[in-house]
DNA sequence: CCGCTTTTTACAAACTATTTACACGTCCGC
DNA sequence: GCGGACGTGTAAATAGTTTGTAAAAAGCGG
């Protein structure tokens, strides 16, 4: 097993107005239709939305879904969060908030929108 | 026994609109034409009907109609699975889906494409 | 041997992942 | 406020991997 393999626990499924994830099946379905999703982008998707509400450091997500460690550079977790947010449609911007400087976060539909931001510290199980 | 007696447990006949399968008798009927397929054909067509819906991984078919192990490098299943497409005529396609990356699954005629695609995870009780 | 099945080989096509290049935004000192 | 430095978004190019296909080679029972 690669560095992709996120999580293999058992883990209740997500689910919100819009989205929901079946963590098991690996099934993520937004508004009633399926999302087709590539690896990476299940697995990253996947460990946000476990993380709902949490901010992830761009570290984080890229140690636990890429297996990178802190020295390597690269824009592969940008690309991969746009591909994500574009087959998020509409909701996107909702969902995935980028925390400056710092990482991404998912928030649930309707979840009340903080300001953004830093002060915030992140979820510390993942990385510390 | 080989590796390729694939089941000999009384398992409920297949049958959807084009296709049907008695596995007692080992015969596959497609559109009122017997199908005519070797022993492998078989063995894999079979191993597959008899999970439908489900994906299998390559690991496991090989594992199952060859009696190969995880190390065992070949592309022979796909070329069986090529032959089988064949055989089956325009419905291939609907019939065994690839999934991507993991290996393949059958799917009932008119089954909701609702599942379609890759990346859910395959049937365990075949290879864990 | 002969005919049929199965496996291998070799390459093409499809698909996924990563990098590159650059536009655009945000932060922060001045 | 202004401007540069740096982070992020995006599209496009490139790389890497998996699957499809045809054809040849190998295996096997009669």
């Amino acid at each position: 097993m690669g560095p992709s393999a996120v999580s293999s626990d058992r883990v209740l499924p997500y689910r919100d107005e819009h989205l929901s994830i079946d963590f098991d099946q690996q099934v993520a379905i937004l508004d009633a239709e399926r999302m087709i999703l590539t690896r990476k982008e299940y697995d990253l998707l996947s460990l946000l939305v476990q993380h709902a509400g949490e901010i992830i450091p761009r570290e984080a997500l890229l140690m636990r879904v890429w297996g990178y460690g802190a020295e390597i550079r690269t824009r592969t977790l940008d690309v991969h969060v746009r591909r994500l947010r574009k087959k998020l449609g509409n909701y996107a911007d909702q969902y995935i908030e980028t925390i400056f400087g710092i990482g991404y976060r998912f928030q649930p539909f309707h979840a009340p929108r903080f300001f953004q931001h830093p002060s915030g510290k992140p979820a510390e199980a993942l990385w510390a």
